[in-house]
DNA sequence: GTGACGCTTGGAATCGATTACATCGAGACG
DNA sequence: CGTCTCGATGTAATCGATTCCAAGCGTCAC
């Protein structure tokens, strides 16, 4: 492959000259500019990223370690990600961690080894050493969705609050009292804060969430099949069933359908994240909706910010509550549930 | 960060002793290599995969090059795609080229750019004048799903024929006789050759397939929104509707259910590409399944095994039938066809 | 006429690794 | 005891860019 040298050689002038022209400088005489660019085109030049990144010290690249890409909330945060970093002219590799710490470990190292300019990282965990040493060492880094307390990093997410106080005013309306919760793994963020929401608001009217009605999922499918069939197994089931993901939902559907039951004249379901295959699924699923395109990107501009040294601000959105028929047919006049405004709610500096 | 010299300057070594130890070079003293690795250890000391990489001409990464992420059989690709290159001890940098030609050109550019060590393509087109010369170039390139005819570049993929037969059994006993198709870009091979296996299989049953059948989609769910609600709007609308990709299903589900009708009662609906979602969809999805996480590990072996200056191996694997309920009830019977073994129905060299 | 200035240009150092080659010392062997 | 061999190590070149510095040269003002 063709090097800046060949380049040089083709046009007759220095290797400085041809970085120049590249890299417009402006001291370059319109003849030389020419001969050069002649020269690329007809050798069909490109410059090698790599001896450009070690010289120059930066990749133009973002790292991102999510839980895991099949879940297609991730995938389309994923996406939204690329796209606004691709406005600002970096790419983006993504790690997928598959809600295992060795493997979010593995990549996050990998990225840090590639010299990444920055972290985007939705933990899986409480945080490795690694991790925790990056960021203190200075990487640029934000975390998207989930993220480490006591960790002094931007935080980009969803508040959910709000949203599951509508749900669980839903559940109510709707005569459930005795609702469950299949959780996300206690060491994320996500896994223990919609609990603890849901916990909350459900006192509002007086309901309890005994333990037994708290599963211990892990964001996967398998996990909230296992956990709905406890909780069908129990001695008094839960009439409603709050899944902290989309996946868990999922397999919740699963656990009932397997048993020859029906959502929601058994069983009541909602999940956290929605997805436009929960339009169609059977029945159509309530969940919580959060501006997952608009956190991405915020996220994207966050690390930009704090790479290009500009202060870099959290942000939190609101998530907003999506009746359908999995939780029960609604009174008409119940059917809309009143929701805050999509955009911001809190935007705090760090 | 630390640099080598950092490391051979605390261990009191050169930089080349240092270099040795961390390639697990024989000749290097015992001594030496517990002061290197003990300077390693205390400084934190990691390599820096730039400068290696720009020194040894190989950055171990495979850049994978997709359609759309947000379909899940690419995600579930590219997530077998990664763990296999994983195993091997390559990275991969995914491009989401969105279904457009442009987008993918970007990425192949700048995956070109890396250095990566091969790439993995699924072309959106019939391939831009970009990867036509970096495959006359000898990048070594595989193609995985989709190919471009005429490319001397190994291809790994599924042959839905014998599926695809199947499904025209089972709607022709369900007693389906016109039978409309939503096809993907004519510019894919997954584009057209579905819609040819389709008429071939009709053919056999001595049904047509009319123009006015054939809609043209793009593999995104708003195509098959669009081009169901034209066979709907048709004089004699179809009485089936065999979807060529996942998403565009979706959209057709969309707009059965926009007019008020109901699958499979008023038409029936079929899918290439099985995914997780279509078992708990109203009702539920027949589909065609590929073997996507062979496909992917398959692809991945026969890329490596190329930069590896191994000869890579074209692949060609069976797609089966799975039957649900979007067609029909399926007399109890008849409910299950006869599929194919899964493994390798055909294997040429390249 | 000449010094100063500004625009172009090239030479060479540099980024952080790998690796060919040279060197050095110790032990083996005749 | 001289020499040969081999293991361990260091020196320096190299990969492909960027960029500092110096130098060449033309122009202009005094």
């Amino acid at each position: 492959m063709a090097s800046i040298k060949d380049v040089a050689a083709a046009a007759g002038v220095s290797v400085a000259t041809v970085s120049r022209v590249l890299n417009a400088h402006p001291s370059v005489s319109a003849d030389a500019r020419a001969r050069v660019l002649a020269a690329v085109e007809s050798l069909g030049y490109r410059p090698n990223a790599v001896a450009r990144s070690l010289r120059t010290d930066q990749t133009h690249t973002l790292g991102l370690v999510i839980s895991d890409v099949l879940n297609p909330y991730f995938t389309e945060l994923a996406r939204s990600v690329e796209e606004e970093a691709r406005s600002l002219g970096y790419s983006v590799i993504i790690g997928n961690a598959d809600e295992r710490p060795d493997l979010q470990d593995h990549h996050v190292r990998n990225l840090l080894d590639r010299r990444i300019d920055g972290l985007l990282v939705s933990p899986t965990d409480g945080g490795s050493p690694l991790m925790l040493d990056a960021a203190r060492a200075g990487t640029p880094m934000v975390f998207v969705d989930r993220w480490i307390p006591g960790v002094d990093v931007p935080v980009v997410r969803a508040d959910g609050r709000a949203a599951v106080q509508d749900l669980v005013a839903h559940l109510h309306a709707l005569g459930h009292r005795r609702v469950a919760i299949i959780a996300g793994p206690a060491a994320t963020t996500t896994g223990s804060e919609r609990v603890e929401a849901f916990r909350a608001a459900l006192a509002e009217y007086g309901l309890p969430l005994p333990d037994v009605y708290i599963g211990q999922g892990d964001f996967q499918a398998a996990s909230g099949r296992r956990v709905t069939e406890g909780f069908l197994d129990l001695p008094e089931p839960p009439d409603a069933v709050f899944a902290a993901d989309n996946l868990m939902a999922l397999g919740a559907l699963d656990a009932v359908r397997a048993r020859g039951l029906r959502v929601p004249d058994d069983i009541a379901l909602a999940a956290f994240d929605d997805i436009p295959w929960f339009v169609h699924t059977d029945p159509p699923v309530t969940a919580i909706a959060q501006p997952t395109g608009e956190l991405g990107r915020a996220a994207v501009r966050a690390l930009v910010d704090r790479i290009e040294g500009r202060p870099a601000a959290s942000v939190t959105l609101a998530a907003r509550l999506v009746v359908r028929r999995s939780c029960g047919e609604t009174p008409e006049k119940t059917r809309t549930i009143p929701t805050p405004p999509l955009p911001p709610v809190q935007r705090s500096t760090t």
